[in-house]
RNA sequence: CGCGGGGUAGAGCAGUUGGCAGCUCGUCGGGCUCAUAACCCGAAGGUCGUAAGUUCGAGUCUUACCCCCGCAACCA
């Protein structure tokens, strides 16, 4: 037998806050495909894991008032229990902070100097000092620094650089040689295109401005950048330069890299140069999916569409959230994850036509034949060598299409022969054979319908982690008979087994009733998890809020700023003086809906140049998805302009 | 001319190498009564964003244009 292994990974997710659905339908996917090669007899190595170094985690932990440490065990043990809830069959879960994993990646870093393909240079780029930040050129606003509008300086900093240049033409020859290495093809050319046609530049691997990291081993003022920290885990997870590498002997190189488009460029470009480097063989494929977008908008915690992907969970099941992502999202291009269609598709296609058919078959099982298949030696008909033939050639279809990472189409073969079934009910009536009185006929129609059902129970296997052993409950079938190959025979089912018809397997669900729930769900989190728990922290002294000079002015003037697609520039009046204040309101409010309307100033806030308009000042608004101005609609007496509000 | 994704039936989508436009939901009509108000059959519904081009033939290839959506520059 050939060597029969096969190692996925997810990418390493960044834990600056909690997963959402899109991290969901990442990991699931890699998981139905683990699931999947287990069950034709591979060993299979899964992982995932955790980003854990880099400023933005250090300075969302210093907000949460934690070491970066504490901040990130703490989002790590939430997500173990987010994948344990979803069924993820990982067999390894890698924290860039292991032990191991740093002692690697130090070794990289040396073996890789040592070679000469790290070699220490200076980064030149503009820094503005007080705001401890490089920009590039066109980040600028008139040559000074966006954020604080002061002058930027031309600084030169030490950095370690990885000759990513000397490979390029390398890589390029690999991609050649194999055509299936980056899919999906469109996001290769993409590649091609956008980078190598520029040219690639050596890559800048360390900073010195970072601490929550791991120090270059021979350099320690120097933190190593995610690159080489990150893109690692792949082979430090497997116990590369360590004392024990059974494992890369045993599973590299990797069989599928599954990675979100956003980073598929450090998977295409970067990760393959550094193993070329390494003399390490190259992962066999890198596939770049697309992202889930939550009714129609990028996931995301500011527009305030992020939801506990547990919440799904809880208001259907388990296997239905995994139906839904796998079956719904096309792998490689954007998927929307709309809830109420989510509902719709429980309804439809796991209550209504599977949980509905093992339902109506048990039934009749029970109802016709006290709960005993028969299996009679009669000559099949023509409609009954069409289910089976479906049946027998089911598992051999959703191979054709996994072994393409068709998934979605995978699951369809399924659906089609859910619905064979259910039509052959139709055909075959068995109401009328038990009133007719053919036994026979009767005990032939009900066991192609059990057996039929044994095979779809076991096709579900890569994408459910519950229905099939619940089916299996009903229909009584040995171990032997509910392997993935077993499926691939139809009439291995016994004569004389017994079946216990039980509980739906997927209640309908109420959509409207479902939505308020979620809804209310959703909010209680919401109030439990981030307010209360932060209240303390959170709050500020009367001395601190009189710090802020709330004004009321009117908007006399509203003006676009050219080439800023958010901006308008305003004229406010605050009765003693005007100011000008530049606000994000264009996507709300049309320049009439904003003229003369009185509104809450914040007065004192520190002027900042906005798209080369200086703006004095911000406007109160309310609202992250839809935002909403604050108004002083003045129907308790009218307020002078530049009242002060207290 | 910053980068990218997309415009196909009322809605959500699929359409691999160009060869009679499909799927799911919804709607309408019918059937059945085993089943979870389910299931089965049938029907209506599309100028495939627009225009031009290549071709015997274009949803698919080429060019131009229009519209939507992300990202980046700006939301103080």
């Amino acid at each position: 037998m050939e060597n029969k292994k096969y190692y996925i990974t997810t990418p390493i997710y960044y834990p600056s806050s909690k997963f959402h659905v899109g991290h969901c339908y990442c990991t699931i996917i890699a998981d139905a495909i683990a699931r999947y090669k287990r069950l034709q007899g591979y060993n299979v190595f899964f992982m995932t894991g955790t980003d854990e170094h880099g400023q933005k985690i250090e300075r969302k932990a210093k907000e949460a008032g934690k070491t970066p440490k504490e901040y990130v065990d703490e989002i790590v043990s939430d997500t173990k229990e987010l994948w344990k809830s979803l069924g993820i069959t990982y067999d390894k879960y890698i924290r860039t902070t292991d032990k191991e994993h740093v002692e690697c990646v130090k070794k990289i870093f040396l073996k890789l100097y040592e070679k000469g393909d790290i070699y220490l240079d200076e980064y030149e780029g503009l820094y503005c000092t007080p705001c401890e930040a490089f920009w590039t050129e066109t980040q600028l606003v008139d040559g000074k620094c966006p954020d604080c509008g002061r002058d930027v300086e031309l600084v030169r900093e030490e950095s370690y650089f990885f000759r990513l240049s000397k490979y390029q033409d390398k890589l390029l020859d690999y991609y050649k040689e194999h055509p299936d290495f980056l899919e999906p093809i469109s996001r290769k050319n993409e590649m091609i295109n956008n980078f190598f046609n520029k040219g690639l530049e050596d890559l800048c691997v360390s900073r010195t401005t970072i601490d929550w990291g791991i120090p270059v081993p021979f350099d320690p003022k120097h933190t190593v950048y995610v690159w080489i920290d990150a893109l690692t885990n792949y082979i430090s997870a497997l116990g590369y330069l360590s004392d024990d590498d059974s494992k890369l002997k045993e599973f590299w190189p990797a069989d599928l890299h599954l990675v979100g488009k956003e980073i598929f460029r450090f998977h295409a470009i970067i990760w393959p140069a550094i193993l070329m480097a390494l003399d390490l063989p190259l992962p066999k494929k890198i596939f770049g999916h697309g992202w889930l977008v939550v009714d129609g908008a990028k996931i995301s915690k500011s527009l305030g569409n992020y939801k506990d992907p547990r919440v799904y969970i809880n208001e259907t099941s388990v296997d239905a959230l995994r139906y839904f992502l796998l079956k719904e999202v096309t792998l490689g291009q954007d998927g929307n994850f709309d809830e109420e269609k989510f509902l719709e598709k429980s309804n439809s296609d796991l209550s209504n036509d599977l949980g509905n058919l093992v339902s109506r078959v048990t039934a009749m099982v029970e109802k016709y034949n006290n709960g005993l298949i028969i299996k009679e030696n009669i000559e099949n008909e023509d409609i009954d060598n069409e289910l089976i033939n479906m049946a027998s050639s089911l598992i051999i279809n959703v191979e054709k299409n996994m072994d393409l990472l068709k998934i979605s189409d995978a699951i369809t073969q399924i659906l089609e022969v859910i619905s064979k079934a259910n039509k052959y009910i139709d055909l075959s009536t068995p109401w009328l054979l038990i009133k007719e009185g053919k036994p026979q006929r009767l005990n032939q129609v009900l066991y192609n319908l059990v057996e039929t059902i044994r095979i779809i129970a076991i096709a579900l296997k890569p994408y459910m982690i519950e229905t099939p052993d619940k089916i299996f409950s009903q229909i009584c079938v040995s171990k032997e008979i509910q392997t993935w190959d077993s499926a691939k025979k139809f009439g291995l089912l016994e004569n004389g087994t017994k079946i216990f018809k039980k509980d739906n397997l997927f209640p309908r669900i109420e959509i409207k009733k479902e939505k308020e729930k979620v809804e209310s769900v959703e909010n209680n989190n919401v109030t439990n998890n981030d307010i209360v728990k932060n209240k303390e922290e959170n709050y500020i002294t009367i001395n601190e809020l009189e710090k802020v000079e709330l004004k009321v002015g009117q908007i006399l003037e509203v003006e676009r700023i050219e080439k800023a697609d958010k901006l308008y520039k305003l004229t406010v009046d605050l009765g003693t003086e005007k100011r000008t204040i530049v606000s994000g309101l264009v996507k709300y409010y049309t320049p009439e809906q904003l003229l003369n309307k009185q509104v809450v100033v914040v007065a004192n806030l520190k002027p900042v140049k906005l798209r080369g308009v200086e703006s004095q000042g911000m406007l109160l608004a309310a609202g992250d998805d839809v935002v909403k101005l604050l108004t002083l609609d003045s129907n308790e007496g009218s307020l002078e302009n530049g009242t002060s509000i207290h």
